[in-house]
RNA sequence: GGUCCCAUCGUCUAGUGGUUAGGACGCCGGCCUCUCACGCCGGUAACGGGGGUUCGACUCCCCCUGGGAUCACCA
């Protein structure tokens, strides 16, 4: 009946924030879903109650929050549904394919030293094996794997991997103090919610064939597979603190917009023939498993700011002022959508990086005072400039209407009194405005600010520049 | 070390036996211009090495090298 519904899930364990490889995870089985018009299940794997905490999981619903991206069912916490692994213990102890084990830590250690020092590999020897040993205090219960043949994990992204079942050896299901242990749970979690598509990073290939002779154990069908390459830093190692920013929620106090962290993500890994760009929209509809390369990609923060400059670009200016507002009052602008601010974002996107460079840049804006840059202010605002300025005054404010298209009728009036360039009284006027040397066009800035805020500063800048030459 | 995976410009990648090996980021020029950006035009730069297979290999096979992952009563 729901044959070919395909189901996904991401099982983030709460034990930090949700990183950037978490976020690329979450993203391909979101997208796969979504363009599979199937569902998208989020569950929480907190069987580890030692390292998991409540901060974790708010953290990580708060940057999919942000991602936007979104889940079918759940969340699904694995330690509300220890009553379901027991039962599935029972399963397994009974068929045979499980057995309980009294071998303690400190043996097992032992044991695993003396391996090594042989040249040996560190594995359980089965001791407890053919015991045949009931539930006792510290006893633990192991999978009983088979010691011959082979498992073959058919990957949809990686081809087929054969592994020798003799690599493997009897691993741990329940802890001795009676808590389900990963490669149990996750087969239990992914059987019982009808997960059929499993995609997650490299790092889990050679859990794998443990969870294949899992399912095999419980007459289960094995979902499809995928294991995505993993995310790399510059210095080609795995993706960890020391390469930059790895918490998701970094990247939106740093300005970034979620659809081009989302966009950059994908690309790292996925591709389209050339295109580069995605919106939303147009990922859901493109993403294909198929299109999924087979080597790890090196993490750019270059190519991710590039990406956000585009997206900020793209983006109408009434969308962005929501994700702006943020960074405007860290400055202490509060500031409510409005014909105004879209202005104001409009001179602003093709010259923004990030959002919080942005609200940098718009801040001339709103301020009352303007405070000139040392270095700007010393070269333009010399007493040369003040005839042109005083004019330029006298100019704008004969001005009845406030449009560019005024505007450039006044400065072009003042050049042709002065006989100067366009260069030559732009350059002050944009230092008296908004105290620095590079601004958005001299005259939409003068149109946003309207005629008031123009008039007030350029007669501070001069009675700045007289101040100073007394 | 065992096992497994990977290998095209500095980086992300396209390529599926015959291409001047394409795009993007970065970098370097130029154009545009009221500053800074944007945009546009151009340039720089790659198939790790060795064997095969083939009329022909970036593409297929093997070996080497390099890189990564994993070997818990973590997930």
């Amino acid at each position: 009946m729901e044959n070919n519904l395909i189901i996904t899930r991401f099982p983030p364990s709460p034990t930090g924030y949700l990183h950037v490889g978490g976020a690329r995870t979450a993203l391909f089985n979101w997208l796969h879903a979504r363009h599979m018009k199937g569902k998208f299940i989020l569950r929480i794997e907190d069987t580890d109650r030692l390292r998991s905490t409540q901060e974790s999981i708010d953290a990580i619903f708060e940057a999919l929050d942000w991602l936007e991206i979104d889940w079918d069912k759940g969340p699904f916490f694995q330690s509300e549904r220890f009553d379901i692994y027991r039962k599935y213990v029972e399963k397994l102890l009974d068929s045979g394919d499980a057995y309980y084990c009294t071998c303690s830590p400190e043996k097992l250690k032992k044991m695993r030293e003396k391996a090594m020092a042989a040249g040996g590999k560190p594995r359980y020897d089965g001791i407890c094996r053919e015991k045949g040993l009931g539930s006792g205090e510290d006893a633990v219960v192991r999978f009983r794997s088979p010691r011959t043949g082979t498992t073959v994990l058919q990957d949809t992204i990686k081809g087929n991997i054969v592994f020798q079942n003799n690599e493997l050896d009897d691993f741990i299901i329940t802890r001795s103090d009676g808590t389900p242990t990963y490669n149990f749970v996750v087969v239990v979690d992914d059987i019982t919610m009808n997960i059929n598509t499993v995609i997650r990073g490299d790092d889990h290939v050679m859990n794998t064939p443990k969870q294949i002779l899992l399912y095999r154990a419980l007459n289960s069908p094995l979902p499809a597979f995928g294991h995505v390459p993993m995310v790399l830093g510059s210095d080609r190692t795995r993706l960890s603190k020391r390469h930059g920013a790895m918490s998701v929620l970094a990247y939106r106090e740093m300005g970034y917009l979620p659809d081009a962290f989302l966009n950059y993500l994908v690309r790292l890994g996925w591709s389209y023939g050339d295109q580069e760009f995605f919106t939303r929209d147009e990922l859901i509809e493109k993403f294909t498993l198929s299109n999924i390369g087979q080597s790890p990609g090196v993490f750019d923060q270059e190519k991710l700011l590039a990406l956000n400059a585009a997206h900020i670009k793209t983006v109408p200016p009434n969308r962005l002022v929501n994700r702006l507002s943020p960074f405007l009052k860290a400055h202490g602008y509060d500031i409510q959508p409005s014909p105004f601010i879209e202005s104001v974002i409009k001179t602003l996107n093709a010259r923004s990086k990030t959002l919080k460079a942005m609200a940098e840049s718009a801040l001339f804006y709103f301020k009352d005072e303007i405070s000139y840059d040392d270095k700007a202010a010393n070269k333009f605002l010399r007493p040369g400039v003040l005839p042109s300025i005083q004019l330029l005054i006298q100019t704008l404010q004969a001005l009845d209407r406030f449009e560019e298209k005024d505007l450039e009728g006044a400065f072009l009036a003042v050049m042709e009194q002065t006989g100067l360039k366009l260069g030559k009284i732009a350059q002050p006027v944009r230092i008296a405005l908004t105290g620095k040397t590079a601004s958005p066009g001299i005259f939409e800035i003068i149109e946003i600010l309207g005629k008031d805020r123009v008039i007030s500063r350029l007669k501070k800048a001069v009675d700045f520049i007289m101040e100073k030459s007394d």
